[in-house]
DNA sequence: ACAACTTCGAGAGCACTGCTCTCGAAACCG
DNA sequence: CGGTTTCGAGAGCAGTGCTCTCGAAGTTGT
């Protein structure tokens, strides 16, 4: 997974050099925005050149597919580490979707990038696909393992389950999600009623930390914890909790 | 609402110019992104020179102010014009969806630039909050009608319903969702479940059009319109549908 | 150990940005 | 018609991403 091993005195100061200088940027991230994000302050604070910084990182779009594949390790890292496998399942439940805001919460420049709108002119490479997908895992786990425990899915079916809807093409448009765990030798399938619960609280998720982070509920809600833990709660029920 | 009237000469070439420089500035942002928007772009095509536009616009931030409000209100208008009042609560509620996610597709830019994340250094002011809540006063109006139907609130309250979180603190954490049409004049007050109900779905709505329009779902969704189609009936049950 | 080769840092430079200031030419008003 | 305000244009400042060149290091093979 690492680069194998700086061998020369070269090597040595150019693994530290694109440390420091992901470092520095991820301060600027913090300090100014993704957009503000510029490669010369980086290299002014560093004491360099800022041709000299373009040795180290192809442009500034790379710099920030670096620090975004970061920012998604380090969230996958911060909610796999909420998950402790003695908690029974609501708990888990609970221990996830507060890693996720206190994540948010904690760095919002991060958050923003990882979630908010894309950097315009910047389409993220695939480097980024995988990290990404690790962030989602440890809730499509939590799903699988709701599925084997048996329990039952998310309250009524609702009207679309009289016929309205064909299950079996929501179930076809869903089925990545459903496959991957599995295809990734872990596990079941997740059932396609579940996939689409678990889409649907993912989503939930993460417009409300959005909206949170963002601003959109200024002079709207009051008391955030008290209302994203009842949105826990509430969604809980509606995954069959 | 609007300016008095433009009587000489001079105020209407003002008027037309400030209006040149709006819809032109609309199109570098559906182009470029709200953060690449650039003032002397926008100068160099209306022919004038880039101190010019400083007379009608008093900074690139100001023009983003504008754009945030003119998008707020266009959204505003299109969700009120999806309300047909004879139809029943269900097909309102579908409508409400649909109209948001179709105007965020027809416009990704502007959905971006309202929901997505702020742009640094950029601080939204007070002008914004009116436009703002105009988007969600159709949604609080639903709730509201569906509470006045008599329509019972969404499926089993939840365990939290057993006495854990008090009700009377959360009641006061939304009350000014709760209130915020019955402070209008319209109508009365909304219950506080009901409210964290529509809360939730309203997040979940955020968060639906943000992750497909920014790509979160690239390669997991293969039928986007199946599955919204699918989130808005179950989010409908949850509301008590 | 020394020459050949590669990597590096620094500086100049290009085209671009937001924004300010000045200055002469219009348009307005009494 | 004269005084006042508004306007457009240009120059200029400080900043940006990025490229190129050039001399100084470090590395490698013989």
């Amino acid at each position: 997974m690492d680069e194998p091993a700086p061998r020369t005195a070269r090597e040595r100061a150019r693994v530290e050099l694109t440390r420091a200088i992901l470092e520095r940027a991820e301060q600027q991230l913090a300090e100014v925005g993704p957009a503000a994000l510029s490669l010369r302050a980086v290299a002014r604070d560093l004491g360099m050149a800022s041709s000299a910084v373009y040795r180290y990182v192809d442009s500034r779009d790379a710099l920030l597919t670096l620090l975004l594949v970061a920012g998604y390790d380090d969230l996958a890292d911060a909610l796999e580490a909420s998950q402790r496998p003695e908690d029974d399942l609501g708990r888990r439940w609970h221990a996830l979707g507060h890693a996720l805001r206190d994540w948010a919460r904690a760095q919002p420049h991060r958050w923003a990038l990882l979630y908010g709108s894309p950097v315009p002119g910047y389409a993220a490479p695939e480097t980024t696909v995988g990290p990404a997908t690790r962030v989602v895992a440890p809730f499509l786990r939590l799903l699988q393992d709701r599925q084997t425990a048996g329990v039952e899915a998310g309250a009524e079916a609702g009207d679309e389950g009289r016929g309205r809807t064909p299950e079996p093409a929501l179930a076809q448009a869903l089925l990545p999600v459903s496959s991957a765990l599995a295809d990734a030798g872990h596990g079941p399938v997740i059932e396609a009623g579940r996939t689409a619960d678990g889409l649907a609280a993912w989503s939930a998720l993460v417009g409300a930390v959005s909206l949170e982070l963002f601003g959109h509920f200024n002079q709207a809600v009051l008391d955030y914890d008290l209302w994203f833990a009842h949105l826990l709660g509430r969604l809980e029920t509606t995954l069959g909790g």
